[in-house]
DNA sequence: GCGACGATCATCT
DNA sequence: GATGATCGTCGCG
């Protein structure tokens, strides 16, 4: 933890979602909450684009009380219920008035580890703990009543590590669970850390950024 | 390690 | 009333 390393504002507004998806790969995602601190390795993010991407809750210009967050300016985090169980957080990014997002899908814990196995009830590999949004989530501590809140508080932020990823490191991928038509069905919108174990889904369809 | 399936409810139509 | 940016479990072999 360290004040100088915390992404700011000015990181988060850059127009170029796919690029910061793509870009948060190796920082580290802080949370504070209940008093218990976590922290973990962003391993695989997901990129939504704006009213034009079909995949996104944001398609078409839609704006409800459900996603009113995405269209505040980049630098907070949206946070919404899946399946009725699942809770996913989101990076809203962008200016205001737009409306993209990045979905965290993965982290490697490393701070905080015992809390994360409490919050998740896994005791018995700690690769699971973030694997998946839903899980991430719940280790981190995050729920919907998060929704909204700054990256630039003492909640939830997210720190740039110094860490780069070796050429070749950083796959692209299709995004997953979405049932949507082309092009931006198997558009290349996911990107992962290859051979990292705490990435939760491989695809075939994978290439180097 | 992998595919199938059911859980479960906020949100939208 | 239908849907879903998921996950854990079960059966398999």
């Amino acid at each position: 933890m360290s004040e100088d390393r915390k992404l700011g504002d000015s990181y988060f507004q850059n127009p170029d979602v796919v690029h910061l998806a793509a870009d948060l790969l190796g920082k580290n995602l802080y949370t504070l909450i209940d008093g218990e601190l976590c922290s973990g390795i962003i391993v695989e993010t997901e990129a939504y684009r704006g009213p034009e991407d079909t995949g996104s809750h944001a398609y078409g210009g839609r704006c409800t009380t459900r996603n009113a967050s995405m269209y505040k300016a980049g630098g907070i985090i949206y946070m919404y219920v899946c399946y009725g169980i699942h809770d996913m957080l989101n990076i809203v990014t962008g200016e205001e008035g737009s409306s993209h997002a990045i979905l965290i899908r993965a982290a490697q814990p490393s701070h905080g580890i015992d809390i994360m196995r409490e919050r998740r009830q896994v005791f018995n590999d700690d690769r699971r703990l973030c694997k998946g949004p839903g899980s991430l989530a719940r280790a981190f501590g995050l729920n919907k009543q998060h929704d909204g809140e700054s990256l630039s508080a003492t909640l939830v932020w997210i720190e740039d590590s110094g860490w780069k990823p070796q050429a070749g490191e950083v796959l692209s991928a299709p995004r997953v669970g979405l049932n949507i038509g082309e092009p931006f069905r198997s558009i290349r919108w996911r990107f992962y850390l290859s051979n990292n174990p705490y990435v939760s889904v491989k695809s075939k369809d994978a290439v180097p950024l």
